[in-house]
DNA sequence: AATCTCAGCAACCGCGGGAAC
DNA sequence: CGTTCCCGCGGTTGCTGAGAT
């Protein structure tokens, strides 16, 4: 019943991804589009499962992607998403293209996290953290302001895995696939 | 100069929804 | 109609490098 066998997990490669799997990954999407990330990896000559795969490009390869630092006005939108639709990343990305949802992900975490507590913000509920005065005083001890002046490091090697972004091309839609990209948009609120 | 601490980010894990049999 | 599987998402982990001591 149901489908063919399903992805043998063994014999995948884990961790960072070297040079030369990226540059499989990108020439296979490159012919073939994005989809079908179960069968992608053994097409592709990858030791990889297809959600790393998937993964990889998602947050990575993609052509589109806009790799830099975030704006202001960048991070004014991810704290209005957030407040209206809670941790949803994927949505939140979808408003802000050429932006990942893990990459979004990990700046709220790292930045905008503190961003909100710096102005006294909780943020989880987007309400002032307690009705006492001042950012700096309700906000909680362990909880450091930019210890550091933060420098816009982006780190483009990890473990060796890192590799020079391919040059900006439109990639065919899923191949045959049955899902659809994620919607275009969100209405944004007044 | 050496060591320690911590921020930043890529990648993994587990789960739920929904389509394919 | 029930079962199986794929895809995508959110949370978490672990590695690396920069700054502090």
């Amino acid at each position: 019943m149901g489908r063919s066998p399903c992805c043998e997990k063994e014999h995948t490669n884990k961790g960072a991804w070297t040079k030369e799997e990226d540059q499989r990954l990108i020439a296979y999407i490159r012919v073939n589009g994005e989809g079908c990330w179960r069968s992608l990896p053994k097409a592709a000559g990858l030791l990889r499962c297809g959600k790393s795969c998937r993964l990889r490009w998602m947050n990575y390869l993609r052509p589109d992607l806009k790799r830099g630092n975030f704006t202001d006005d960048e991070d004014e939108l991810i704290i209005r998403l957030h407040s209206l639709l809670g941790n949803k990343w994927s949505l939140i990305a979808g408003q802000l293209p050429g932006r990942t949802d893990n990459e979004i992900k990990n700046y709220w975490n790292t930045h905008i996290k503190r961003k909100l507590l710096s102005r006294g913000m909780d943020p989880h509920t987007h309400r002032p953290l307690t009705p006492v005065d001042g950012a700096a005083a309700s906000r909680p001890a362990h909880i450091a302001v930019p210890a550091r002046a933060a420098p816009p490091t982006r780190r483009d090697e990890h473990g060796g895995a890192a590799v020079p972004r391919p040059e900006p091309r439109p990639v065919s839609g899923p191949a045959g696939c049955r899902h659809a990209d994620l919607a275009p948009g969100l209405p944004l609120p007044p």
